[in-house]
DNA sequence: TCGTCTCATGTAAACGTTTTCATGGATCGT
DNA sequence: ACGATCCATGAAAACGTTTACATGAGACGA
């Protein structure tokens, strides 16, 4: 029932109106089972009269938290981001804690400010997109006092840190065995950048896969950025040496894509004249002509565990830091089929 | 230099080690030009030492505010999202705000629990991408004493809720001039759905872009609902009547998507056979095969001034709401040609 | 009937700030 | 040399909670 001009109603409020003390309002919030029924019934009916809500900064102040968690990205924009944060978001939420996000635009300046939510107390917990641990400009170290971190997307080698994330390997493995299955025995991969781990995973997965075929196949790899131009300047290059493949296995999507635009810009066909595979299933992949074949990150599984492991670990410090891989399915659409006879 | 075990230092060690009182230290910090040159060294050299950062939380109980400011999508996951907050985050950090995430899924029942952060004090403003006013679960209405609002991405009709968004009548009138300055004179508009204001917005847009045309051209709507789904069985139902346009301008790019390939799939060319304009141009626009002719909304640019609206409201309570809107380009790729011979 | 125990409640400290108000010393004009 | 003015500082209240501790009333067994 609070009045438009009126400052918002307080505990003592309450305890006024139910002719009770502070104490015993907080207290029929709190741990009802300490407070008497009868009384209980009083402060429940002043409460609805005021239209009372505890103040959140007050409780936070006393209780020493937050109920906050920061998520630092290196970019919102990247198409991988939206389904984790819906993950995070859900698992947050749904345990009473709040969201704040940051986005660093891969600057370590962005990142440095960031870090005053932690500093603040404005955040209890940190979960990190960013793939490194966020750079202390001081020269003293903070990162020794640093709140519980997980890392998502992104793994981040420290054993203070919990990463949940797609098995790259294992899923890099059977998207090669698949190619090798539709009969190619020229595969390149094309890698996402010197500076993203992931990238290394899945060609040690992509090798793996290589090491199952019974002949022995040539480690092709081709260097790329993860971006979609990049897709489309490997195989410009490839085409330079007229030393072709006839599979393509994508660090991601947009590579793919990229790829497959390349090649269908020369005349040639997906995947009649070659297969393309992917990584991550984005959003857009089943829109792609021809959909395109490629491994599924369970986006917001991952964010929902990252979550879940860092509210755990909230809760009682003292739990173990840990890594949890999921399976990331293949998703056969139309992008790979079986080896052209033409380029044979 | 604060020591690992140890909890964060407070004003009062920084003012012990400085040999003065809690409030110069505070002054030295808020309001240095009232502290003597001499004291504001010691106090600055203390903090120095002890590594001191002000607890946001107590800072904010004292000065009845949170820094902060929720944001409510209705869905994470929608192409725009990102861009958008990448600009309320900019604008919101660049002037010491965070910005927390609320994802409501169309669900009145998250709605409702996001609210628990503007009613506990935990954020100041609330942003909404949702396109209506979150609704009051219980009986009384504390719409009256909402925080300041500012709506983006969906206009909500309150005046007492500021608007920045695309300019959709205006863009949608000069993408269907475009279309009718290539020849096209059979030009169909497919809606993004009944409950979706902006679908009104650029349906008239289009009616006035047909009105300039030298002969009267034909108000042809279809009902669509904003996914790449109804754009196709938009096509396939108007192939049932026989009844064909020369050009489809649609809600917005997933609908295009869904009519381009609904066209491919029934042997048509885009651009050949049929021109296709979509809008909001969203980041796969131009990896589509053929690249999307479209209206580009300007989404950083549109967080950005709604945030900075949002703050300047929420430092002066007596600025007015204001309705602002951007201006959207004409984006021209390849889906959009001149009108083909065979279906003249 | 009297201690003892339990249980519901109240009192007050604490969380870490900002800011009003009071105080005392220095500076200045006369 | 003395009151007025100014300026830097400190003491303490306030923001709205939670919770350890004290208190007092009933219940209960001896």
């Amino acid at each position: 029932m609070s009045e438009p001009g009126e400052r918002p109603a307080t505990i003592e409020d309450v305890a006024k109106l139910a002719g009770v003390s502070i104490a015993t309002v907080s207290r029929a919030l709190r741990s009802p089972e300490k407070v008497a029924e009868s009384t209980r019934k009083k402060v429940t009916a002043a409460i609805a009269r005021t239209g009372y809500t505890a103040n959140a900064m007050a409780q936070n102040l006393r209780m020493q938290r937050s109920q906050m968690v920061l998520v630092l990205a290196s970019s919102i924009a990247d198409p991988n981001f939206a389904g984790i944060l819906t993950g995070l978001e859900k698992a947050a939420n749904d345990r009473g804690y709040g969201v704040l996000i940051g986005n660093t635009e891969g600057t370590t300046g962005l990142e440095q400010n960031y870090l005053r939510f932690l500093s603040t107390g404005m955040a209890d917990g940190l979960v990190l997109l960013t793939g490194h641990i966020p750079v202390a400009g001081q020269p003293q170290t903070p990162l020794t006092n640093l709140p519980p971190i997980v890392a998502t997307e992104r793994p981040v080698s420290n054993p203070e840190i919990s990463y949940v994330g797609v098995d790259d390997v294992a899923a890099s493995k059977v998207a090669t065995e698949y190619l090798i299955s539709l009969g190619h025995r020229r595969i390149t991969f094309i890698s996402g950048g010197p500076a993203d781990i992931r990238s290394d995973l899945r060609h040690s997965g992509y090798l793996q896969g290589l090491k199952e075929s019974p002949e022995a196949l040539r480690d092709w790899r081709v260097e790329g950025d993860g971006s979609s131009e990049s897709g489309r300047a490997a195989v410009e290059r490839l085409f330079i040496k007229d030393d072709l493949p006839t599979a393509f296995f994508c660090f991601n999507d947009n590579t793919a894509i990229g790829v497959i635009s390349a090649l269908q810009l020369r005349g040639y066909r997906v995947p009649e004249d070659f297969s393309v595979l992917g990584f991550d299933d984005i959003p857009f992949a089943n829109n792609f002509t021809p959909g395109l074949t490629t491994i599924r990150q369970p986006r917001q599984h991952i964010g929902e565990k990252a979550m879940t492991i860092l509210l755990d670990r909230l809760a009682n410090r003292s739990l173990e830091t840990q890594t949890h891989l999921l399976h990331g399915d293949l998703i056969v659409r139309e992008s790979c089929g079986g080896i052209s006879r033409k380029l044979k």
